[in-house]
DNA sequence: TTATATACAAACATGAATGTATGTATATAA
DNA sequence: TTATATACATACATTCATGTTTGTATATAA
């Protein structure tokens, strides 16, 4: 057995995550054994047993990977986005950057495979229970977390007098989320993607453009 | 070993199946084995093998029970309503029939444990892979039924003159739908209900005001 | 230069879980 | 009344997944 440079071992963590997406993708995480894991990175178990734990920390590995940077990355959208900053270039009107988060996160799904295939895996190739219950309560908070920052822009949208009737922000917020939550789901699971996939900017345009007056 | 009358039959099989829920909900579908549902149900798994072919058998099992009477119930409700029956006793205008056919899948859910039970585990305690892949589809077909079922409530709603816009029906049933189908999956995974179960009627209402003229 | 920690592979031990085969008491049909 | 199918319990065989232990070559630090 040849030893590995710190570098090349970290590159063998890398692709025993890798390979984890691609078995949890296919057979689901609890049908997925570590030999499947070692055998799609083309190590052995003894490998994955050094770098992990057991497969929860895989598991979580993966998440942390993909799932972490697109969420922060949209809480800092709209948190920069709602911000009265005048040094910002883009200060478009609060609707504008709601639609613009919203379909940034879809379009990231689009180009990027990896990240579509660990929404997959988390949304329906995992059972949320025992080690993995703990990621659902994670996913909660970041949900009400972007939702009040959505609340934030309706409500600059409202005192600005861009919207139609005389909705509360709260309740076009959580509207909002469920739509957008409700989206992905459907986005995942909708493989072929006849459904939604094709239209899934269109339709946030078009729930946006509700609230417009 | 005493052999069962029919019926008594009949009532380990429903056994079972109650005790499957109960298993599914605490250890995820993956996780529970045969063993755990037979002793759940004070039965060998014997008997488990006896009525049903494997856990697939008894997860589709279980989703029938619970699962299609719901969505059977919001297709009728959807369909009824939609049409033209002068003796139907109760002619509301087609964004209330949405409204109350929505409000009343979360009053079912909110009434009966088991269908909320069962929902819980359909949405994050099993994983869609192999045998459990092909109920993705039926949702999904199911999905499409009744988002189309929404359409024509919009498209009658509009030659009523009763939205406000001029948003297309496709586009709101969509965004409708879209909006249900986040409820749910929060609803569920909400279970101190604390965000999304309390609010779940005003939430509804508020979506349908929306488009209210 | 040598000792040690590293990055694994390989072997081992254990515990499940599954499916099937067999046994059996009895409801039921003939 | 008897034969048979039913409704299970029990026992068995096999496969599989996990975690741990041991071995080992080598990068790296001293």
């Amino acid at each position: 057995m040849v030893r590995k440079t710190k570098e090349v071992a970290e590159l063998t963590r890398l692709s025993i995550i890798d390979a984890a997406r691609i078995v949890f993708l296919a057979r689901g995480v609890s049908r997925t054994t570590l030999e499947h894991i070692a055998t799609q990175a083309e190590v052995t178990r003894g490998a994955v047993y050094w770098h992990f734990k057991n497969k929860a920390e895989i598991f979580h590995a993966l998440r942390d990977q993909a799932f972490l940077p697109l969420i922060d990355r949209m809480d800092d959208m709209l948190a920069i986005e709602n911000t009265n900053d005048k040094t910002s270039n883009k200060q478009e009107d609060p609707l504008t950057q709601i639609e613009n988060s919203l379909c940034h996160t879809i379009v990231e799904l689009n180009s990027d495979l990896q990240m579509r295939q660990t929404y997959e895996i988390m949304m329906i190739k995992c059972e949320y229970v025992e080690d993995f219950a703990t990621v659902l309560q994670e996913i909660l908070n970041n949900c009400s977390s972007i939702t009040e920052k959505i609340q934030l822009a309706y409500e600059r949208a409202k005192s600005l007098n861009l919207l139609s009737g005389s909705h509360s922000p709260r309740a076009l917020a959580l509207d909002t989320h469920l739509f957008f939550s409700g989206l992905l789901h459907m986005w995942v699971k909708d493989v072929d993607g006849i459904m939604f996939r094709f239209q899934a900017i269109e339709l946030i345009k078009s729930h946006i453009n509700l609230r417009r007056k």
